[in-house]
DNA sequence: ATAAACCTTTGAGTTAAGTCACAGGTCAAG
DNA sequence: CTTGACCTGTGACTTAACTCAAAGGTTTAT
């Protein structure tokens, strides 16, 4: 078990992000020590790793609320509304994936093109270097009510 | 040419957050009405699309700034700094494809493993879901000065 | 047994990224 | 030649996600 200094610098966070991270329902400690200190378990802090690469790539806290609630409910099999919730995230997913691929081609391409000589001069920007096709550009206006 | 309002509607954005970007140098237009009127090429749109996939993969506008910026200054071959920057931008992006990918999978996984039947009670959360090869989160604090 | 380093709660402050409000100028249509 | 939809600037407000401060309880080390 983890009191909350521990696990905030093993993660390179502050304790009070924790405290914010539980009062926003995305992570609550297992126990509670005699004098009332939290304690976080192994697995809680797998939980806090995956809320901070979440939040790396982009999820917001919301979703990422969203994203921890997905469980399939056992007994009552409730598979078809989280099966839903899945697969738009995996949409969203999917769409960052692209995004980034074609950041990755566009910053290889300026990379390779920068130090390699004169000849380089058309790939001089990354506006330059993307590909100019923009068309997919997408916006979504989730209102998930936070916190 | 544009004007705020069109770029904004096209977009699917407010127009004060163009006229935000405007005044924290990330977007500005190539030209000005007799009156004053914002008018926007089809070279600035290019450029507020690039900015919004960029914000959409998760990068903030300070980066975006910095990724705006890269530009070879072709007389002097100031080469050498925009090929650090760069290749730094290229590992950030090649991180998140990383951790993406394993989004994907788990989320995939996840939508399968749902409306599959009873076998499939394992992976029913996201965390049960991800391979739990947790190692490699990282954390940067860039401190770009923001405007 | 007392200081230092931890923890508790409550509540206020900060930063990034917008978003809104206001007072007024511009322009196309009737 | 005025009405309505658009634009201008400046500045205040909002939201998400922290981050800090204050007042006090707990644990460990001497």
């Amino acid at each position: 078990m983890y009191r909350i200094g521990e696990l905030a610098k093993a993660c390179k966070i502050n304790n009070d992000t924790l405290r914010f991270y539980e009062k926003n329902g995305l992570l609550r400690p297992s126990d509670r020590s005699d004098s009332g200190y939290r304690l976080y378990s192994e697995k809680d802090k797998e939980i806090l790793q995956f809320i901070l690469r979440a939040k790396g790539v982009g999820f917001s806290l919301a979703e990422i609320r969203e994203l921890l609630s997905i469980e399939v409910d056992k007994a009552n099999n409730a598979c078809a509304d989280v099966k839903e919730l899945v697969d738009a995230k995996l949409l969203d997913v999917e769409q960052k994936l692209a995004e980034l691929t074609r950041f990755q081609t566009s910053l290889t391409r300026l990379s390779e093109a920068c130090c390699g000589g004169e000849e380089s001069a058309e790939h001089c920007t990354i506006l330059a270097a993307l590909e100019s096709d923009t068309s997919q550009v997408r916006h979504e206006h989730h209102h998930h009510e936070a916190s």
